[in-house]
DNA sequence: ATCGTTCTAGAATATTCGAGG
DNA sequence: GCCTCGAATATTCTAGAACGA
């Protein structure tokens, strides 16, 4: 009970200029494309590499410290603290999870690359869509 | 209050170098593939010589010391220190204990070989197939 | 590889006098009977009242400290120290979570009710028998 | 209505115990 | 006494489903 509602933030949404949110939104029918891969984006871009980094080669991504993570990351990009509700967005994205090797316990998707953001534009209108 | 508490390690896959993962993870479609085979790789790769071994023709391995391979080698790969579990996902995997001649007491697998590691891809995508 | 291994204890089953334990172990026919709900019933016993405890009726139960539980609880009764298989787990035995009301957040099940250790019985007889 | 959040369940592998050869 | 296997539970990752904003 001590360690519950730490005041929600705002999707602050620093991806304004992220040409990715543009991208979606414009490409996608109705308004409102997906918030996730925009805020995923976001947190990666962020600074919080002792928190959640990319690997060396760009390809995956991993959660280096689930508490801060859940404590100063989520609750500033999304209206919960909660990982495993941001593991259920990955999954329902399409993202899994990397069990062996260098890379075990990252998160990797075909179409999410560091080096690759209009990829990611892909990714946006594909992923409901196959579902 | 703890009984006895080995502490159990993570996977720690020294296979990085190991393309099995590369192979295995680019064939099969979802999910998490059989983490025992790259285990074992790594196991036999990861300067265990004393206690388990590939015997000189590479064929099959033998456990040279029982009690330092629960204690040193299975607590640090798996969830467990017990011989007889690791035996128990040999055999699933269908690994048979020779018997008689120069390497009894080893474990062989026709698919396991030290120098054709692509025929262990083929083991970790039809162990569970062929059951 | 530095990932955190944390030393996962052995189950130390401090129901040694818990007659669930033994009542599971004499009228299932084989072994191996369900050590969750023995685990369970230990420590919502093992004094842990500032991270997991019973309502005050001792209808359900609710993880007050989520990160001491994982480390402090978790590791030293299961072979893990993952709340989300601590969960999976409630609900492979029938355990649902309150959403609403004064017990909001806490776990139930109509047969594990901390006055009624005879019920919990039932429980490890009848889980997996209804699936 | 769509996406996000939460809770529950499915599916695959892993671990344990014991039966049977 | 081994060795192999069946079966039950445990652990992990992913997906279904209900609900809400």
């Amino acid at each position: 009970m001590q360690r519950d509602a730490p005041s929600f933030g705002r999707r602050v949404s620093t991806a304004e200029q992220s040409n990715l949110q543009a991208a979606t939104t414009s490409s996608v029918k109705r308004g409102a494309p997906a918030l996730f891969l925009s805020a995923l984006v976001d947190i990666l871009r962020g600074g919080y590499e002792d928190i959640i980094a990319w690997n060396p080669s760009g390809t995956c991504f991993m959660i280096r410290d689930a508490e801060r993570f859940s404590d100063e990351v989520l609750v500033h990009h999304f209206k919960h603290n909660k990982l495993s509700s941001f593991q259920r967005q990955l999954n329902l994205y399409g993202f899994r999870k990397i069990s062996r090797g260098p890379d075990a316990g990252a998160y990797a998707h075909e179409h999410f690359l560091r080096d690759r953001p209009e990829d990611i534009q892909v990714m946006a209108m594909s992923s409901r869509a196959e579902v």
